[in-house]
DNA sequence: CTGAAAGCGCTTACAG
DNA sequence: CTGAAAGCGCTTACAG
């Protein structure tokens, strides 16, 4: 038992390989590169028997020479919004699909994220992909110095840093004015969740803009502070300390807004949609659910997931940094669901007032 | 533009940190293995100014030699039941604690797993851990023989294989019994899942042999096929086919049981807990919702993250295995909430009947 | 307690 | 098109 445990079945390295077809290690390397310069016949030679004792290039040999790890580093912060496990479980899939394995930081507690990030950065991912609300300056200059890059998922980098793939949410933000305002509501409410997330305030800023535009009043706004349930549900509970009579609600995100639904229920007693109207963003699968039918707007994940793939790919695999740093896609066509009503009065209707 | 990336800002080595220390290359490496036979002064010389100059061996290189990676690899399959997403949260943490990386893969669809898998393996993690409901003997046979030790993390595993970490369903099963038949329930019906995860087997047999014992009819049995959400609805709606009247029902997790309440509620116009009292297993936060209030045996996920933490240690680290392959804890209390309901008759309610 | 040397499993100029 | 040789960044017997 002095032997170490993973000698014992020892795996088949190049030097088997060549020796067992008779060639030098260098061609049998060459096997596996598609751009190697190596007969044709003796590619398929090489791979075929490889294939058959089960040989794979040790990835850890390969990239203390080549500086690649075919490894995308991801750190993610929020798995208790529903929205990011169902990013992740799609992402995965794809990295996958192209060869590139994924190496998980969770950042948790803001000050859990540096430690994090530094053990990832220790096996020099080709890329980082980040799934949270924030990454530390600190974490972000280490990036910067290892050369490592950054792609920010969901959310605009600050300051131009890194690159970035997001839906246009001020668009969205417009487009549920546009809606709230059309089917009726005249008295708007934004629930407002971490004030520095991007997505937030753009959301806000397309939300506001478009309602002035239209001729109404800014709207409220309620603050819950974060991308949760809680968050949410605790704004809800808030309504009743707000003065003016709000009919149209638009949340931050689709979690927060189921939060801010049942918190408006069991706070002011405020039926949805009888008495309010409520929209959120993401159309996460819950948003669907009979209990809670929600009117929301569409995040296009299948633009983004393309887009970070294709990334991903640029920078893994060749040299030149790719040239476009943003992505920005438009959200997908709002989602009517029950959570909304429309409150246009037809004719029939004045006697209400 | 002709150099590669990644050389452009050399990372500082090993030769880097000795020469600017003026030791060997062989003193320098010791000081970062605890156990090394070095000067007690000089080990804390070289510790202080490899931090000044961000200097972190080379996994990759370390690996090659120790042939172990830190690495844990994590198959996941379930990110749509949120109790895996809660689950992964605490484990990266206490991982990341202890200094081990954890690299994913997603086994979406069975097919995928194998492909996911081999690359996973392909980088020597010093172990697996399978969140997964399955995982294919073709990847099985790979972990054996490449002599990757395997946890199954919630799910016992078939035949013996590998080191399983989970709670005691059975018993969790004849909790529920007992709660419901105390609380007046007669007439009992399981919801049962993936028919092949030990999970739900485990469950039903503890719940099945329990209300037997206690003298009742052997539960009936509704078949979900899935721990998701839209299986326990299915299930729900399938209530209207049911002949006899049903007043408790266990469900085979909080996902289903959550689906199967507002199935039921949809299909049959039953509401819970008036009608009926729904049990689920897990406590996932959702459970804990306004909306959904579920009685539920949580799971004593404390015990179970330290136990696989370590677990994950004594596999990276030692050469011997650990001899106990079975962890097996007692779930918690049960949690009691809103979706269920005595239906002891006290004297005054005899009325009723 | 420290250092010189071998070697982990690969890739890639460099010759031929 | 193929092979011999150097070297990626580390660890670890082996001497001293």
């Amino acid at each position: 038992m002095r032997q170490r445990r993973k000698q014992d079945s020892r795996r088949v390295t190049v030097k088997d390989l060549a020796k067992d077809l008779g060639m030098s290690v260098s061609t049998v390397s060459r096997a596996f590169y598609p751009d190697a310069v190596i007969a044709e016949p003796t590619r398929k030679t090489v791979l075929e028997r490889a294939a058959e004792l089960g040989y794979r290039p040790n990835p850890f040999a390969q990239s203390l020479i080549t500086k690649r790890t075919q490894i995308a580093g991801m750190v993610v912060s929020d798995l208790t919004n529903p929205f990011y496990p169902e990013v992740m479980t799609q992402m995965l899939a794809r990295l996958q699909a192209v060869g590139m394995n994924v190496m998980l930081a969770a950042a948790n507690e803001p000050d859990q994220t540096d430690e994090a990030v530094d053990l990832l950065l220790s096996y020099q991912p080709d890329l980082l992909i980040v799934l949270a609300v924030t990454l530390s300056s600190h974490a972000w200059e280490k990036c910067e110095q290892g050369g490592t890059p950054c792609i920010f998922f969901n959310r605009l980098s600050a300051n131009g840093q890194g690159f970035g793939i997001s839906c246009d949410n001020e668009m969205g933000g417009r487009q549920v004015a546009d809606f709230l305002i059309d089917t009726g509501h005249r008295n708007l409410l934004y629930v407002s969740a971490f004030p520095d997330a991007s997505t937030n305030v753009e959301r806000y800023a397309g939300f506001r803009a478009r309602t002035i535009e239209r001729g109404l009043a800014e709207p409220e706004v309620l603050e819950a502070g974060l991308f949760t349930y809680e968050a949410g549900y605790q704004a809800g509970l808030n309504m009743a300390h707000l003065k003016g009579k709000i009919d149209g609600v638009f949340c931050a995100n689709d979690i927060v807004a189921i939060g801010f639904m049942e918190g408006a229920q069991a706070g002011s007693g405020l039926r949805v949609p009888d008495d309010l109207s409520v929209v959120g963003f993401d159309d996460i699968t819950m948003a669907g659910w009979p209990s809670h039918e929600l009117t929301t707007v569409p995040q296009p994940l299948e633009d983004m997931m393309e887009a970070i793939v294709g990334l991903a790919l640029e920078l893994s695999n060749s040299s030149a940094r790719p040239s476009q740093k943003i992505h920005c896609f438009a959200p997908g066509k709002m989602i009517i669901r029950n959570s909304t009503r429309s409150r246009v009065q037809t004719s029939k209707d004045l006697s209400y007032a």
